[in-house]
DNA sequence: ATAGTCAGTTCCTTTTTGGAACCTGTCAAG
DNA sequence: CTTGACAGGTTCCAAAAAGGAACTGACTAT
């Protein structure tokens, strides 16, 4: 396929990937989760240009990642707010810092750490199974062909998948 | 900051993102987790042109993402397979997925599913708190700047953070 | 009247993709 | 010993996307 035909992947990651998966928007979604909602402030943090900025700030708000909320009238002013859906991204942004932080950092350490309000310990984020809690890695996945998919997505899974 | 520039910045999301954020990376690295290893495949399951994987795939055995292994001599063919660093973005995907699987899913419900194969049962992946265990949601995260960036990481952080 | 703010749009150049053909080394069949 | 296939690329060109800067419009403050 096209990059454009992704959405129409029988695949989760390839349909999310439609959504998520260009240049900035995920950088845009991380200024979003430090509470960054204003259009000029998006433009100086991230150095993006205004063309680019506006539409994927347009496509956010089509794919219900983001809401345009009214801030003052006369001029009217909007500014961009995570919804629900968006805000359920933030285990893909919070995996992401987990990673880069364990391998892309230098010998200053993490730039930013994350405060588990409840607890109020410093925290990073671990993947664990919804059914016995484990924590899991790759090695402990097992993938299968959904339900009702076996005609169309059984090639997504290759032949002899061998073990990694 | 230009695209290319990403990688030098104060956060770890745009680090990662520097590796794996451009439009077709993340999906190479699902094929990787489904057991694809060699140029054809993903050629022939991705339909991405080959100049593309090309330049992709050199890009992630520089960033110690995948590696390649011969499988055969006379000709020389290798192939490309996942590293420690490269099994870490195993949450990213994990994550991905569940969003997909969420918010993007028609009445056929998901094409695949996970097996974690100690427990057996059918999984989705949760986030958890390293220190207390808890889910965590968006909502129940503080962010402060790193011990050793206050300096240069501190406008990563917006001035009156509001309320999500 | 003049300058500044915010959220864009327009115009033009540079970079990145998409699409197809071509290349290299090796083996296998006829 | 010529032909074809296979794996893993490279080259070439057109189309799409991103970068950069200037311009617009509806206000507000000085």
């Amino acid at each position: 396929m096209r990059w454009e035909e992704l959405d129409q992947e029988p695949c989760s990651v390839a349909r999310a990937l439609a959504v998520v998966g260009d240049r900035w928007t995920l950088i845009i979604l991380r200024d979003c989760f430090l509470g960054v909602r204003r259009f000029d402030q998006f433009e100086s943090r991230l150095g993006i240009t205004r063309h680019v900025l506006t539409d994927r700030l347009k496509k956010l708000v089509e794919n219900d990642v983001l809401t345009k909320v009214p801030y003052q009238e006369k001029p009217l002013r909007e500014e961009y707010r995570l919804t629900e859906k968006g805000l359920a991204l933030h285990p893909v942004i919070m995996a992401l810092v987990h990673w880069g932080n364990t391998y892309m950092t230098d010998e200053r350490g993490v730039p930013l750490i994350h405060i588990h309000k409840s607890c109020g310990h410093r925290m990073s984020p671990v993947t664990t199974c919804s059914e016995c809690g484990e924590e899991i890695t790759a090695r402990d996945i097992r993938v299968e062909v959904g339900p009702n998919w076996e005609r169309t997505a059984r090639d997504l899974i290759p032949k002899r998948a061998p073990k990694q």
